[in-house]
DNA sequence: CCGCAATGGAACACGACTGTTCCGAATTGG
DNA sequence: CCAATTCGGAACAGTCGTGTTCCATTGCGG
């Protein structure tokens, strides 16, 4: 009753959510009547769909979340060895583009995203501890970090030089893979 | 004329000066007037050294440049090895702490630093990719970017874990190494 | 064609931060 | 002890983002 799964208020949703997607991350600060131009709405009817602000970064929050989640599936964290693994997981991470930057500026921090990712993240770290693959003295919330990390500076290399996407996805993958690998 | 030198003026902005860097560091959006309750002036006085915002700001890119470059030389990065040098220049870099988070949070881009700081760091990579211990495959832009994001990393580990700042140094050393260093 | 839902624009009140002024109090130093 | 400097608090106006209301316009479906 609440929705019309279809309508052309679905569309317009996403659009503002989109919108403010990529305005945020360009800018933290960014204005409420930034996001609306950006979404091509009145600052009315994004009122009239996030009455707060703070609606707006919740939803934004859960829409970064189910992104997250998606390229987390697509990752198959479970398969092959540890290294291989972290290895899709970063490539998969690097092709959110905007949700990745919005979930560094804002401080939107690891312990937002699902409980589940933890845990599954932790035991593809162990197998790699395991099977060789990953230096076991590294621990699970460190290659976090680092992962995260590297793909930040992935994004700001391209922001910053005039590199090719595909470019800096291989320079991303080619150092997380060195900086987790046993020492010798 | 316009200076007391060693009077208490030179205090009482120093002791701004390092609060906001305290401050900032935690939360970029604080106010002047979070500002003067950590530096215990009132806002008032602190708007006798800084007359606008832009002061402070201007003030503490200066202030956080002045400490980057002190780093910087303590590093001698024309030492030894590449690997060696760069090893060197993290560890200084990290021991700066807040003005660390600050240089990020902050839009202070890389290019605010001293132009001399890039030509001496690329010298320092070439000679690594001569010596052969940094992989040739890897530009000395990014280099820089896979540096700054690590000890990012270093200091938000330390932020939600409990880990040791000793520990988390020797983490982001281990893997800055591991990433720089020729594949095979 | 008519009506309802969706939209956009204008105007408004409100609160937060900023920058300024003024004055009394505290500290310093001669 | 006196005087100059430094400081802090209070009050004020100005600006900007936010959230709200009202109304006219557009567009889609029945």
């Amino acid at each position: 009753m609440t929705t019309t799964p279809t309508g052309s208020r679905a569309r317009t949703r996403q659009a503002i959510l989109d919108a403010a997607i990529e305005v945020m991350a360009r800018n933290p600060a960014a204005t409420l009547g930034d996001v609306a131009l950006a979404a091509d709405v009145g600052r009315t009817t994004l009122h009239r769909y996030f009455p707060e602000r703070v609606d707006l970064l919740t939803a934004l929050r859960a829409e970064a979340a189910a992104r997250l989640d998606l390229a987390r599936a697509r990752a198959r964290m479970g398969d092959d060895t540890g290294a291989d693994a972290i290895r899709r997981l970063c490539q998969e991470y690097f092709d959110l583009g905007d949700v990745l930057l919005l979930l560094f500026r804002e401080q939107v921090t690891l312990e937002d995203t699902p409980g589940g990712c933890d845990d599954e993240f932790e035991a593809m770290i162990r197998r790699g501890h395991a099977d060789g693959s990953i230096d076991p003295e590294l621990p699970a919330g460190w290659v976090q970090s680092l992962m995260w990390s590297q793909l930040y500076a992935g994004w700001s290399y391209l922001a910053e030089h005039h590199a090719s996407r595909h470019d800096t996805l291989r320079l991303v993958l080619r150092c997380v893979a060195g900086a987790v690998r046993p020492q010798r």
